[in-house]
DNA sequence: CTTCAGTCTGTAAGCGCTTACATTATCATT
DNA sequence: AATGATAATGTAAGCGCTTACAGACTGAAG
């Protein structure tokens, strides 16, 4: 089957419109841009046009002459789990209801990659991004200066006065999670850890666990990191890795979810009971952190709330107002099964 | 020396970028854009100029004088879960080996919002679309056609010769497993469907279901539906209401991983053993279809390759030839443990 | 010294839209 | 009937970029 090419094969535009009403470009442009500026009887008929031709606006065109875009942009690292969907989520509802579109795109944990995508997204119109975390390239932070895009870092809190920070303080919640672990009775702690460079959430949720260490006056040594790049596999190995160890710690801390529940999948494949022998926690409370059984202690973050406030500061930056930074967001224990008291033995 | 900063530097233009390097628009544009027709020389000033101002070039701009955007466009029924992220990235992925942006957006299973998201995405300058299903308003496929946006459709298979079709044959997938479940010894069994409107992917696993009962001659009045709505919350409520049914169904098989996940979690709460007592059953084999407990048994989806299928599909379709479409792709059934023989008591 | 092909660069015409400004129509008020 | 205010529409100048076309240079061949 092939299309022969009709006669008038070209996609329709303001003017075609224009022409078709009997009126003017301008008045077409009001009656999809301000409505109530038409004479009702215009309106109708060019409507009645617009549907007639099936008449899109071209965004480009749009863009070009009304030097805005209606766009948000956000690059987060991933898009395979739910870490950021929530969040997202939230933060592209409320930007909706503004009337602004959201582009997403994932930088893959990669910080060069970030860098391109905050290029491409800017070069697509986005006037505004939000953006994860707070390690970045230079070149990045100064494209974003010299272009004048307002943008957060969010997932993140640094209290600095020269960027906008929506989120949370991760050494504070990580630290809090690991001294309950520690009021267990626990003392030989694996933690599993996200790869650090390049991931300031990673590094501080760390530091959080050292802190808690610390503060308890618990021997460093007894606690051994596995660094793992992302996913439920990575969460398994890691988990096989510090199994492995003599002695056997007893609590296994996760940076994030995911990698807790790889954690909680090879506990079950190997047949060590949790909480009873081991201890598992995450960090994020998302969806699945239910799901996995046992259902997972972890760190709950208020993903929501971090996506609609860090529109709403977006928003009000883009119009040059100061934004609503009042501090970090709080974070607070999911308790679930997972965490339970040390084992006798390991006492 | 006329160097002087100007007092406002906004954002620099195409035109700065000549001024600064003593060369035309024209020069820089090529520099820009197919390197190998300027001279070495002009190309290094061009070049250190761009860096000198950061500049970035408009993509509105550059999509209305170049007349294509190098954007592919995917509406996808919901981001809030991994149902669609594999394939969306396989997707993307393979577009970005040609350089095409993906732009991504959501209809929460929403037919009229499905097709403002389609408008928005051409208007946004999406030469070709990802769609998922096929029910779709009327005005949408007219408007596709009207603006000449080649589209595919996914995640399901039609033999239509006006439409291409990435995907599995929804109806048979679960006729297959439903088959299996039967000759587990099942006889009552509880269905939980997301919902059917405006889905054609539920409604042809639906009738997968029935076509198994039919082959095997079981009577239908032994199937018992519930219909839900998205979320894990909705799959642990619709369990709850087959299992206050008498007699109890021994299997509830689910229209996606997702219901399933649901089912599972509510078993557990209700301390109904799986599968000893009752066996559940999904769709798609998302990640978190090994997590759960027990894990569960699906119907595996290859995601990945359909998502880098239907980018080839449309790149061929925007190049005006004719897409590789070689039928339906296959998909299996993912054993796992939350499936067994229907206990002897119901038999 | 032409001539011609080949390379590189500049000129300028739009791409489809918005919007400041100008123009015309409408209507209550004097 | 003339006036001015107000509402509705039209005119036209760009927005920043690409690209057809033309012009200006090279150097080798005639």
């Amino acid at each position: 089957m092939t299309d022969l090419p009709s006669p008038n094969p070209s996609i329709p535009t303001l003017e075609d419109v224009a022409k078709r009403a009997g009126v003017s470009t301008a008045t077409v442009s009001r009656c999809m841009n301000a409505p109530t500026v038409v004479s009702e009887n215009t309106r109708q008929k060019v409507m009645q046009a617009v549907r007639d031709l099936g008449y899109a606006p071209n965004f480009g065109a749009r863009a070009l002459a009304a030097k805005r875009t209606g766009t948000f942009g956000a690059v987060i690292p991933t898009m395979d789990n739910a870490i950021f969907a929530r969040g997202l989520q939230a933060f592209q509802h409320e930007l909706g209801l503004a009337g602004i579109t959201t582009l997403v795109a994932s930088s893959s944990y990669n910080m060069d990659t970030e860098e391109d995508q905050i290029r491409t997204l800017v070069a697509r119109g986005a006037e505004a991004l939000l953006l994860i975390g707070s390690d970045r390239n230079a070149a990045a932070y100064k494209f974003l200066q010299t272009q004048k895009i307002p943008f957060v870092n969010s997932w993140t809190y640094e209290d600095r006065p020269d960027r906008v920070c929506i989120g949370f303080d991760n050494r504070r919640a990580m630290a809090r999670l690991a001294r309950e672990v520690l009021a267990l009775g626990h003392r030989t702690i694996g933690y599993i850890t996200a790869q650090r460079p390049g991931n300031d959430r990673a590094r501080a949720r760390f530091d959080g666990v050292c802190d808690a260490m610390r503060a308890a006056g618990v021997d460093r040594d007894l606690l051994h990191v596995e660094e793992a790049s992302y996913g439920i596999d990575q969460g398994r190995a890691a988990f096989g890795v510090l199994m492995g160890l003599s002695p056997r710690p007893t609590a296994i801390l996760c940076g994030n979810d995911v990698l807790a529940a790889g954690a909680l999948l090879e506990a079950r494949n190997r047949g060590i009971a949790v909480p009873d022998e081991v201890s598992v926690t995450g960090f994020d409370d998302i969806d699945i952190s239910e799901i996995v059984f046992p259902a997972l202690t972890t760190v709950h973050v208020p993903h929501k709330e971090m996506g609609a406030r860090a529109a709403r500061a977006l928003r009000a930056m883009c119009d040059g107002d100061p934004p609503d930074v009042t501090g970090p967001l709080d974070t607070w224990i999911a308790w679930r099964a997972s965490l339970g008291p040390a084992p006798r033995t390991a006492r």
